[in-house]
DNA sequence: GACTAAATTTCGGTA
DNA sequence: TACCGAAGTTTAGTC
């Protein structure tokens, strides 16, 4: 990995057009080729960047650039697609390299997998009665994230998100929709439970006769740290 | 802006829990308080990050900690949530620091809004007759992309999108819905207009008697310059 | 390989 | 400030 710091402007040409002007940013080169270009700021996302497979050619810069200051170019072109990312550099004030090795990777555990597992756990959240079929329930156009039926024996189906969203709502009904035209099923009501929904989400479930429910992940978590702990 | 390349192990505790293991990686610490965790790989991306605002502090090892060779610690909290980055250290390989200041920011040029005017310009691409009414006409859910109205007077109302996706055609569903309840502008029919449309989003958008229309961006830029060179 | 859904999404605009 | 939609989305998983 090099490190540069760097006076410089970046210009990128590709799915759209966008310009830096001139100032001191961190140029990040990394052994997969790719490079990124940071500010001090605006955390996560580089200004510009590039991704592998590309390749990086030093240019020396015309009479023009050379009069404007330019002391080199680094052209950046992306392999597959034509993206290119030029980056004119007046001064160099930091330049060092590194070599970090391979990265043994991310660890995760959490999110909405979690909530999931959770929830089929403690079925008992949707109402009195409740009982799992299962997770991930197949259908043609994709699987349902829980399939349970109520105290009546009636089938439900369950959406779960982080954040319920007018886009999951959507996705409910496209499964219930479904489902309800195989008779081994219907009638299958929808459940749409997040930790947080929104109004508009809400509202339209609702009018679509979805319930709502939401979801305590702390609280959940909890019962399921007591519940492990009686084992 | 702060590099640090560094051997350490990296903790994260909010959202999600998430772990990585012990190796050489760059840790970038931001003016703005924010800190990146970078591998030599997998760009774009950092492995593990804290958004601003945040603090740092650095924490001296616990003996368990020393023995497993950690040297220092350091505890990145968020300001906001109780989000939590914990990096231990074992050895610091290369540490700078650098005076960035200010960036000037990006400026873009192009994407969906450029197709929109692009189409608002050529809307006859749509059929002879057709004519603009409004490009982000407003209705309670939002605004249409473009409405306009065919050779028949009867209203259009267009989605755009660079890569036409069943979310789209739900988006536009929505809008003909709402729309098509307003007596000043029923009927209203739809136009899925995109550079690329799946396969899956083409099936849902016909089967709702929504009209797709593929984007020739090149060739609409080329009719603009023409245009452009006109005048 | 194509497509779908999630992401610690992040980011920008608007009401 | 909240909400909604776009992003050079990226990324991961499944068919």
């Amino acid at each position: 990995m090099r490190l540069v710091i760097a006076r410089c402007s970046v210009d990128y040409a590709g799915r759209l057009s966008a310009h830096l002007p001139l100032a001191t940013r961190l140029l990040l080169l990394k052994a997969d080729g790719s490079v990124l270009v940071h500010s001090d700021s605006l955390s996560y996302k580089p200004l510009n960047w590039m991704s592998p497979p590309c390749t990086v050619a030093l240019i020396q810069p015309d009479v023009e650039q050379t009069d404007a200051g330019v002391t080199q170019v680094w052209k950046v072109a992306q392999a597959k697609t034509a993206d290119l990312l030029v980056i004119s550099i007046h001064e160099i004030l930091h330049d060092s390299d590194h070599e970090l090795g391979v990265d043994p990777g991310l660890q995760k555990d959490g999110v909405e997998a979690h909530l999931q597992k959770l929830l089929a756990e403690q079925i008992e959240l949707l109402g009195d009665g409740h009982r799992l079929v299962r997770r991930e329930y197949m259908t043609a156009i994709g699987p349902v994230d829980i399939l349970a039926t109520d105290a009546a024996g009636a089938s439900v189906a369950i959406e779960i998100k982080r954040r319920g969203d007018i886009d999951g709502v959507e996705q409910l009904t496209r499964y219930l929709e479904l489902m309800n035209r195989d008779p081994h099923l219907a009638p299958v009501s929808g459940v749409f439970a997040a930790q947080e929904i929104k109004p508009q989400a809400r509202t339209l479930a609702l009018d679509r006769g979805i319930r709502c429910v939401t979801l305590d992940y702390d609280a959940m978590r909890g019962l399921d740290d007591a519940d492990s702990r009686l084992f």
